[in-house]
DNA sequence: GAGATAGTTGAACGGTTGTTCAACTGTTTG
DNA sequence: CAAACAGTTGAACAACCGTTCAACTATCTC
C-alpha cells in the first residue's frame, strides 16, 4: 500500500501521507461553509459586542441605556449594534426617539452558554 | 415611581432609565468573564484555524499533511497551532520528526456544531 | 419653525492580527 | 558528523477592525 508521494502541490514538504490527506479533504466543509462559521464567531470574538448581547438579553434597551451600562459612547455602541443587526443577531423597534434593540433568538444564548461551559474548566 | 435621572456618568444622554440600567448591570457577568469569552470565540473568528480543526477532527495529523490539505505552508500553519495549544483546543504527539495534533476533546466540536445549526437557517 | 435629544454614519487614527520570510532547533539517516 | 527534513519562532509588512470625532437625520416639545 502506498502512503507517501514526493511533491505534493502548495507544500514545501516532500514525504506526505496523502491517503490521510484525501481522506481530510474529502471530510472537511465547502470553503465557503468555513468562511460563514468563521464570520459568525468573529461577531462573538469582541468584548463590547459581547457585553451589549448580554446587556439586551430578555428586556430590551434603548441604545442611551446600553451605551450608559458599559460606559461607552453611543456612536461606538451603535456602530457595534450595526454589526449585531446586520448578522440578524439582533431585532429593534423604534418608539418615539428611542429604538430599543434585543436578542433575535435563544439560538445565539445556547452557543455562549456552551463556551462558558468549555471555559469554565 | 422614578424613571429617569439627568446625567448619569459615561454617558453624554440626559435622560436615562436608571432602573433598567442598574438591573442589567446586576445581570451582566463579570468584565472578566466578558473578556475570556470573546478571547474564545476570537479563536474560531478566524477561517484557517477553523479549516484546521476540521481537519484534525477525528485522525490526528502532523503539522506537514495540515499544510498540504489546506494549501498554507508549514510556517502559517504552526503559528495559528501554536495559538490553538495555547487555548487548550488541540493537543500534539511527537513521533519521531513529525508533530500530530489532534482536538483536545468534543465540547470544540459542539459548540461548532451549534453554530452551523444558526447559519442554516 | 426653532431648539433639544436619540440615534446613525463616514472618515480617520491607532492598535491588532495573519501571513511571509529567514533563521533556527531537533530528529533521522547515510 | 554531515545532510536532509519537520517543525518552530521572531521580525516585518499589510490588511483588518474598533473607537473617536464631527456631521447628519429624525422625532419630540415649546
Amino acid at each position: 500500500m502506498k502512503v507517501y508521494e514526493k511533491n505534493a502541490p502548495d507544500c514545501e514538504c516532500e514525504e506526505l501521507h496523502t491517503e490521510v490527506i484525501a481522506k481530510k479533504r474529502e471530510a472537511m466543509p465547502d470553503e465557503s461553509t468555513l468562511y460563514d462559521l468563521s464570520d459568525f464567531f468573529k461577531i462573538f470574538g469582541d468584548s463590547t459586542r459581547m457585553s451589549i448581547l448580554f446587556a439586551i438579553d430578555g428586556e430590551p434597551m434603548c441604545v442611551c441605556d446600553i451605551a450608559s451600562t458599559l460606559g461607552m459612547t453611543k456612536s461606538a455602541v451603535s456602530h457595534q449594534l450595526k454589526i449585531l443587526r446586520q448578522s440578524d443577531l439582533v431585532t429593534y423597534k423604534k418608539s418615539g426617539k428611542n429604538v430599543f434593540y434585543t436578542l433575535a433568538d435563544d439560538h445565539v444564548k445556547d452557543i455562549i452558554e456552551k463556551a462558558l461551559e468549555h471555559i469554565r474548566e
